[in-house]
RNA sequence: GGGCGCAUAGCUCAAUUUGGUAGAGCGGUGGCCUUUUAAGCCAAGGGUUCUAGGUUCGAGUCCUAGUGCGCCUACCA
């Protein structure tokens, strides 16, 4: 960081921040303004929770004794007392400061605390004349002094620009985002149960590779310096899982970070959360019916419910996801394409060139259709959908269908108009995989830069045997999106990627 | 990368539509107030209008360039 970007007093300091650094000196010539012996017994939520249905009197009976600590969001004085309102991780609750019960040396004390200030306290649980659950304090201690001041109490935070660069603000001020990045929690830890109910086995593969593959993604490169190397951070961990299944873990799961090298928008992060799980002696049908079992289990243990608003469109993920082949995706909004013109090479360039599509002159039917159908269908499948049956061209990894070898056993997952999973039958013939590869390596040659890397190692590990197995990868991010009604990636990122702030 | 939009007090927002002394609420300061709920009342404060240029007697407002963010778009999951 160059000297001129530091935050500097002068540079940054209202008048605010020196009142509230005044007081911090006066506190410092009395005690310490930072002390670490308070000892909170109760969280603000536990406590609204287990009181909830107690009176007045049935609380003023028991003269329950509590000490929480927490951010003090609120603040209202009347003289001789005063309410604040705290906050912890679980929730909030009310103090009742005063001359009475806490002291008038303490109550005046606390009458030049700030909004942002953490203060522990002790005192019994009452309920006020309008019914809220508070502590009647009778000691109260600053535990940390805060010097900024927060957001605006009633609208929050609301510039997005500093909800992402100071997400503890936003944390602090929104509860929305604070739910956001619970949920995705809770969602990551049902996965994780999911899988490991199932008895697949958690590993953690290398973020530094080599040589980048699994994906075909532009990646980010990094230098190793005492092995005087170039390395690259993964764009997908999918090879060295499939090394692990050769090595006999045969249900094994990753939830990790990719690397992609590639441009930023509100679907896209250059890194990006992925579970990828890989099953030996299971194929893509298999897959299709785990993903709508995960994705229904973990929306019931996170939401309760198997019901998810989107943008204000509502789904059930309870109902059996639709199965659709590219082609037959396509003519569900296209009636007007027949059969035969989806196959032929020369209408689809006609109409890919009609809609001003880009795509690949050297690409056969099965890239064409692909390019038709991620630029005018893809969008408008809101409903759990799978999509069945990718061309062998655009799949390097893929198992070849049986009965037609143009095309691949695999299904990409779109829900909310977005491609949420994508999976297959692995490739294990180390034949087929090793010229799937030069081939790719040819398409780097001549300037695709996306293309994937010829991986001996990898072949090698087929070459051993690679038992027949089933593999996907879930874009945890973009499912997290879907279960917290976000529109954007960012949303559910706690520190996604920006430009420099100065 | 391309297009469109936004940037005013710590925060949330105004500022009469080619321009004429930059305002309010919250927060903070001082005062009153012992059950408040975005507490209330009184008083006094608080600004490099994103940055750099330009037009003009005069620019928050108009023009140019830059920076950051947002949305759309391209590559992509």
């Amino acid at each position: 960081m160059t000297e001129e970007s530091e935050l500097t007093p002068s540079q940054d300091e209202n008048h605010i921040i020196a009142e509230r650094r005044a007081k911090l000196a006066e506190l410092r010539k009395r005690a310490n303004p930072f002390p670490n012996h308070f000892r909170r017994d109760s969280f603000a939520m536990s406590l609204q929770d287990t009181y909830c249905n107690q009176t007045k009197e049935d609380l003023e009976e028991q003269q329950i004794s509590v000490k929480v600590a927490g951010r003090m969001m609120f603040k209202r004085l009347m003289g001789k007392a005063s309410f604040a309102t705290i906050q912890d991780m679980s929730g909030k609750i009310q103090l009742y400061v005063s001359n009475d019960h806490t002291g008038e040396a303490a109550h005046e004390a606390f009458k030049h605390y700030d909004l942002g200030d953490i203060l522990g306290a002790q005192g019994t649980l009452f309920r006020t004349k309008t019914g809220e659950l508070s502590v009647r304090v009778t000691h109260l201690q600053l535990l940390t002094k805060s010097l900024r001041p927060l957001p605006e109490k009633f609208h929050g935070l609301t510039d997005q620009e500093q909800k992402y660069r100071q997400r503890y603000l936003d944390l602090i001020t929104n509860e929305n985002t604070r739910k956001v990045f619970i949920v995705r929690s809770k969602v990551i830890q049902a996965i994780r149960e999911f899988l490991v109910a199932r008895d697949y086995l958690e590993v953690e593969t290398p973020m530094m590779h080599p040589i980048p593959g699994g994906a075909t993604a532009r990646p980010f490169s990094t230098h190793h310096n005492a092995l005087d190397m170039p390395l690259y951070l993964r764009i997908a961990p999918e090879l060295y899982l499939k090394r692990l299944v050769v090595g006999g873990m045969e249900k094994v799961f990753e939830i990790n970070r990719n690397f992609r090298n590639e441009g930023i928008s509100t679907r896209h992060n250059p890194e990006f959360t992925m579970l990828e799980f890989y099953e030996a002696y299971q194929d893509y049908t298999y897959l299709m019916d785990l993903t709508e079992s995960m994705l229904r289990e973990v929306a019931r243990a996170v939401m309760g419910t198997t019901h998810i608003t989107y943008q204000e469109q509502e789904m059930d993920l309870a109902k059996p996801f639709a199965k659709l082949t590219i082609t037959q995706a396509i003519q569900k909004y296209f009636p007007e394409y027949s059969t035969a013109q989806l196959n032929d090479r020369g209408f689809l360039i006609s109409r890919l060139q009609a809609l001003n599509i880009a795509y690949k002159p050297e690409d056969g039917v099965g890239g064409l259709q692909l390019s038709l159908f991620d630029e005018t269908i893809e969008h408008l499948l809101f409903e759990p959908t799978f999509i069945i049956d990718y061309p062998a061209e655009v799949s390097p990894l893929a198992r070849r269908n049986d009965a037609n070898p143009a095309i691949t056993d695999r299904f990409e997952l779109y829900i909310a108009g977005r491609e949420i999973a994508n999976g297959f039958s692995e490739l294990n013939d180390p034949e087929d995989q090793a010229a799937r590869f030069l081939e790719q390596a040819k398409a780097k040659d001549a300037g695709d830069n996306e293309a994937m890397h010829y991986d001996g190692d990898y072949i090698r590990a087929l070459e051993y045997g690679l038992p027949p197995t089933a593999g996907e990868g879930i874009g945890i991010d973009r499912l997290i999106m879907l279960f917290t009604d976000s529109p954007s990636i960012r949303d559910v990122i706690l520190f996604p990627q920006l430009r420099k702030e100065d």
